[in-house]
DNA sequence: CACGCTGGACGTATTACCTCA
DNA sequence: ATTGAGGTAATACGTCCAGCG
């Protein structure tokens, strides 16, 4: 994903509590770790920044919808009291898996015990990628049948998954880190002329006679905010609003807003 | 040949669940 | 019925390092 996709997302910019919102194959599958801090949205239901997309796409791989597929455990779930009996049936099958397969073994031919890298064939990275797509976890059943269908050993389907979730999460992590880094630019950007046109807002009124300055009923309104006077935030002496989310209700008539504020 | 990157493999920590005393 | 210990399995995470360009 590139920033060009975010281009056709807007930003969510969000201070206050969040209510559990794990996604559906996390609330089927038995609680485990507390989720990762870059996971979108926050799963914990503390007081949180957030800032991330409006887009549900941004995270495809991440969070694959697997409602419509059984998740590693929630297959096993409703056998509940014969799960563990159930997986270590499977194992059992995996270590015969295991010693019958011929494509790779522990040792070399030679005996020794280096090491060896297995190169994945064009069609079994395909294979488990399209694996992934559906499912970023495999349940034992799915894995000893993949692991068959690619004449590997059970424990490497298992590697290439544990690797694929690991790596796939560190580059949305750099994405993340890296939009979110342009966002606190534009923002930092953004404040910087604010203060700007602030500073010379104060220079204009000081310079202004108190019966030059312009009447409320000709002053410009930001079309797009629109809340001079609305509301019941009220404006004291200084310009500044009481209440606690108010803002912008002094009228900015400094350059006639050909750069309309961000927080509009 | 050296170097950096990729990705397969492994060790460890954590968590959940089960069995059994 | 309850509880704590021990065992097992799955997953995340960090790291190593072979192989490749």
């Amino acid at each position: 994903m590139g920033f060009d996709d975010l281009s056709n997302t807007s930003l969510l910019l969000g201070l206050g509590l969040t209510l559990p919102s794990n996604p559906p194959h996390l609330i089927s599958q038995k609680p485990k770790k507390p989720l990762d801090l870059l996971c979108f949205p926050p799963p914990e239901s503390e007081p949180s920044l957030t800032l991330g997309l409006s887009t549900v796409d941004t995270y495809p791989s991440e969070t694959p919808d697997l409602s419509r597929q059984p998740s590693p455990h929630s297959a096993i779930s409703s056998f509940s009291g014969s799960r563990v009996k159930r997986e270590r049936d499977v194992s059992g099958e995996e270590i015969e898996e295991e010693k019958a397969s011929s494509r790779v073994s522990d040792e070399d031919e030679d005996g020794s015990n280096a090491r060896k890298k297995l190169r994945l064939t064009k069609e079994q990275s395909a294979l488990l990628e399209e694996s992934f797509k559906l499912h970023s976890t495999l349940n034992p059943k799915q894995k000893q049948a993949l692991a068959r269908e690619l004449n590997l050993r059970p424990r490497q389907v298992e590697v290439w998954f544990q690797n694929r979730r690991a790596r796939t999460k560190l580059k949305q992590t750099e994405v993340d880190c890296e939009f979110l880094k342009r966002c606190c630019e534009t923002l930092t950007d953004e404040n910087r002329r604010l203060q700007k046109e602030l500073q010379e807002l104060k220079a204009l009124k000081l310079a202004q006679p108190l019966f030059m300055q312009m009447p409320a009923a000709t002053l410009t309104m930001c079309p797009s905010c629109e809340r001079i006077g609305g509301g019941a935030a009220t404006v004291n002496g200084d310009g500044n609003s009481k209440g606690p989310f108010s803002m912008a209700t002094k009228p900015r008539f400094y350059k006639a807003f050909t750069k309309p504020s961000a927080a509009c």
